[in-house]
DNA sequence: CTAGAGCTAGACCGATCGTTCTGTCCATCG
DNA sequence: CGATGGACAGAACGATCGGTCTAGCTCTAG
């Protein structure tokens, strides 16, 4: 087990902060390793012992992101109360996402885009991160009532994508709102 | 003007089209000018004489692709009758797009995404698609009799970028044609 | 026929990329 | 105590990047 230093996190954590930061800000393929191990403040060395490659620290940090957008749900959806409100909340996350991420738009489409080869690493990520949005949907759907769940969550799905992308194009949350009002006319109250 | 060769279209030409497949395919930053010359069998001299620089390169290949895609929807329209048939063309002409582009979703949201500084030459272009786009929906909505064109334009907007952005996560056609299905319902038939 | 513009081929440049390596420091633990 | 191993700093690697330059070829206009 790592232990760690009082007052900074392992370099290990420190890289997977730096790339959150410069990955989201900058893009992935236009942010060299010297970068984000200057932010980080942690040594070569340190990121090949953690992480492998570069490619390795990029599949760490998808995995990271994805963790933590899953955990901002569960947190947001532990206090609401009917499976409706718990998709809604989705928008409403997506919405302060936005704003501290300079509506760079979807995380996991950008990379994506930025790595295009079914085979990069990560992908794993990606399509781990869609999985479970698409459970999530149909889950919600069918516990809220809808006659077709699967139908159902397609669509809203469909929004959340339109919604994210339109509020990177805009520069605004102005898409994400009129996303979430769409999202709720296809719910039962 | 220039006058082309025979059986073979200008250098400048040549290299848009060359640009046109690999960026697409790879990703713009994942392509590197040699391989743009070696599929364009031009010069390295032609390129920096007819575009100055990777980025004039760039900025040229989204213009002529934003030229292309105007005129494929102009076509298309012609021969409709309807502002709502017009509007269901886009999603058409999506659909081929996705399949011969691989599932690579929106050519100019990938090039916001590969290049997310604003001052960039390859913004222009990008704005002016969405401009364009824009003001068309608006111009249909209108015309197909909407009560507030601009927030039907808005809502049919959003669901043609949840759309192409879904079918480049699922590697299918289904998400536009979902969405094909879902803006036919917000016009008045 | 001659002059010149357009295109090609390819060497070359400095910068930056991801990666490997050497060596030192220091906290932990047997 | 000495040994182990993580983290540090930084030189150096080969490859590739975008971009410049020279030289020669082929057309065409005058």
């Amino acid at each position: 087990m790592a232990t760690t230093r009082s007052g900074a996190a392992a370099p290990a954590q420190r890289l997977l902060d730096a790339a959150g930061t410069l990955f989201v800000r900058e893009g992935i393929r236009a942010v060299g390793i010297d970068r984000v191990l200057a932010e980080a403040g942690v040594a070569r060395a340190s990121l090949y012992h953690a992480y492998g490659s570069k490619d390795g620290l990029i599949a760490a940090y998808l995995d990271d992101q994805d963790e933590a957008d899953r955990g901002k749900w569960e947190k947001a959806a532990a206090e609401l109360d009917s499976p409706r409100e718990k998709v809604l909340a989705l928008f409403d996350l997506a919405h302060g996402a936005a704003l501290n991420r300079r509506f760079r738009g979807c995380l996991y489409l950008n990379a994506a885009t930025e790595f295009p080869d079914p085979q990069h690493p990560a992908r794993a990520a990606i399509d781990r991160h869609r999985t479970w949005l698409h459970e999530l949907l149909v889950d919600l759907a069918a516990r809220s009532g809808a006659a077709d769940p699967e139908a159902t969550a397609e669509r809203i799905r469909l929004i959340y994508d339109g919604a994210v992308a339109g509020s990177k194009f805009s520069r605004g949350t102005e898409p994400i709102e009129l996303g979430k009002r769409l999202a709720a006319e296809l719910l039962p109250n």
